[in-house]
DNA sequence: AGAATAACTTTGACGGCTCAAAATCATATC
DNA sequence: GATATGATTTTGAGCCGTCAAAGTTATTCT
């Protein structure tokens, strides 16, 4: 049984593994992640390669086992379950729930997850917009939309600019909207036909639902 | 800010005091509570006296302060909490919910606690009959009442028997039937005219309303 | 009182997780 | 190729919570 730091280093390094679509996660990477100190990182790897929760390749980074692989999903899922039943149900904001999530995930029993999951309809998706892993740890890839139809709370990631007017690319690398970045949808008026968005922890802007369309994003 | 570790000595210190009514704790109590060897309580103990959770007597037990009582109470009141929404909301039995409040109370934090009281109708009692403390820490006194007067699930302690027939003592003594022992109510028909219950961990047993009516319980 | 027993404390050790700082290695640069 | 820069690993240390086992003090019993 892994202790809960082992999970949150499987989580996260699960996290950039389906971030990046890398194989190896760099030490770095792990360690900021975490919030910890390289050594700290390094020397926890190291126990959890001894444990076969993964494959450990000095000076080049790390990779899940199937066994790792398999927790890390198990714990995407508590997190995403946890933060759905925290907006639809106590009726927190979206932007406050990460944390709570974090500390929850490691309490909650398997059990307690089955009947969350019942409570709450099996959801496909978290408030982020997110899926859900399956019991069975099965998770959909994130598939190609536009920003256009993405609704308010989402947290994605740029994919691809479909415009080529220089003005308007321009414009995006000015506000940052780059392949890669994650985006957040603050709100999305029909009527006034405008989406607003905040990149990373830049300021937020708005779109005009023409150009929002020109804009693939990974969910 | 207390451990996990810490909050759960302080809540079954607390638990002990309330319920045998007595000032100081012995630490044989404590540490049996908390399933660790005397040593280690005696040392967990040492540590919280330091951080002025509590006055350590030695040899003789110890007493919470009223720092230690505050985080002792509100640990009470999120467990109760908690067992309440495991039953209430996610529809778990009464019986198989102790140990995965255990658990959570730790990870909540005070504004989820805060939206659940809300969500589940600021509850005065946890589904076992016993008494939630508010979020002030003011938490109500066990009154007497009847046996018969008790509800299914509940779980409360015999205060005194009303019946001075020899018969019934003796029945009762035979059951384990005595002042101080836990009783749990497994089922009341009205109907039926009877009472069934559990005393500890013996064979459950019946009992008529009459009968029932004579044993007076602290909830 | 004296002995046996029960309750409690001390001691020494360990595993988990962390840090700071020094040492090493890899890479990019000139 | 030599060197500077950045990433990674090593080393030594500390705190938390725990145990086993040995030592101490109280209590109870005859």
């Amino acid at each position: 049984m892994p202790t809960p730091t082992v999970e949150n280093y499987l989580k996260q390094i699960l996290m950039v593994t389906l971030d990046e679509n890398c194989a190896k996660v760099p030490m770095g990477k792990v360690a900021s992640e975490l919030s910890v100190t390289p050594g700290t990182a390094t020397s926890m790897v190291k126990k959890m390669e001894r444990d076969g929760w993964l494959t450990y390749y000095p000076r080049q980074g790390v990779a899940l086992t199937r066994k790792g692989r398999k927790v890390a999903l198990n714990m995407l899922r508590r997190h995403r379950l946890l933060e759905t039943f925290l907006v639809e149900t106590l009726g927190f904001d979206w932007s406050e729930i990460h944390a709570e999530a974090e500390e929850l995930e490691h309490a909650i029993s398997e059990k307690v997850v089955e009947k969350l999951d019942l409570f709450l309809g099996r959801p496909r998706y978290d408030p982020h917009g997110h899926p859900i892993p399956s019991k069975g740890g099965v998770i959909q890839r994130p598939s190609s939309r536009t920003l256009q139809s993405c609704k308010v709370g989402m947290k994605v990631k740029i994919d691809s600019i479909l415009d080529q007017e220089s003005d308007f690319l321009k414009f995006a690398r000015d506000k940052k909207l780059l392949p890669g970045k994650e985006v957040v949808i603050m709100s999305s008026e029909k009527v006034a036909d405008a989406i607003t968005l905040r990149v990373g922890r830049n300021p937020p802007f708005s779109l005009g639902f023409r150009s929002a369309e020109k804009i693939l994003v990974l969910e």
